[in-house]
DNA sequence: TTGTAAGTACGAATTATTTCGTATACAATT
DNA sequence: AATTGTATACGAAATAATTCGTACTTACAA
């Protein structure tokens, strides 16, 4: 399956999986807090809509609200995004991209020894 | 400064980060390698114009054939992209982006050397 | 029962991005 | 000089993505 959300797409999944199955209602304010002009209801609901004819969400339409799901995992979706990204910015070096992350943004230290455990995993694998 | 390069304009940029200085030409023969349908001349011509406009490229016309150079690191670049990234698809957390990246593509034990050394520095900063 | 709030459906406008055709200029070859 | 190949310029078509207005429906409170 290699169907690649667009940016608003990607917003919407981000909630899915932050907050679990919603509204087209709470998308829509959970997307307009970010920003200074909200977001029109029906602008939310059109894409949650097209979303779901392409299989990205499905929707529980029993009631009259309908409920929006993910269909597509967090990891699958970001799987697909890093690896373009590794190929087109970072010329094929994961490690840079790694890299890139970590000093684009404080890590804590729980967070570069969970990396460090998993840099040991890898290498005995 | 903060102009995000769209998609075509990201593989350009590539291309100019990774042979440095290109006519159009050049660009767009090594564009058309990855593809079976090949990109028009005048296309990537159009886009380098634009991108010349945007500030993300500067040409020399000194001569008939012009030479396209980047004005945009790859650091920064990358820089803005993965920290949409980070915000976006990994609620804000570094560390699931990098175990991500490295799952993503095997890495050599070098890469993973060179990661770590990396993550020590951070520490003992 | 009447009005109002909250839903969905969906066409279509708007905006952004990508692609390309055509005009024109210049250089090199015949 | 005439022809051919290779450039740039640029408007505009084609396509993709986003936004919104309007119609219609249903629930519920007055």
């Amino acid at each position: 399956m290699n169907i690649k959300p667009t940016n608003s797409e990607l917003e919407i999944l981000q909630i899915l999986w932050k907050k679990g199955d919603c509204t087209v209602r709470e998308v829509n304010e959970e997307l307009s807090k970010d920003r200074e002009v909200e977001v029109g209801y029906t602008t939310t609901l059109k894409l949650m809509q097209i979303m779901s004819e392409k299989g990205l969400v499905e929707r529980d339409t029993n009631n009259r609200t309908h409920i929006y799901k993910s269909l597509v995992s967090r990891e699958n979706t970001s799987q697909g995004i890093v690896q373009t990204m590794i190929d087109t910015v970072f010329n094929g070096s994961s490690a840079q991209l790694v890299m890139q992350a970590l000093s684009s943004k404080k890590s804590s230290k729980e967070e570069i020894n969970m990396i460090k455990k998993y840099l040991d995993q890898l290498e005995n694998q």
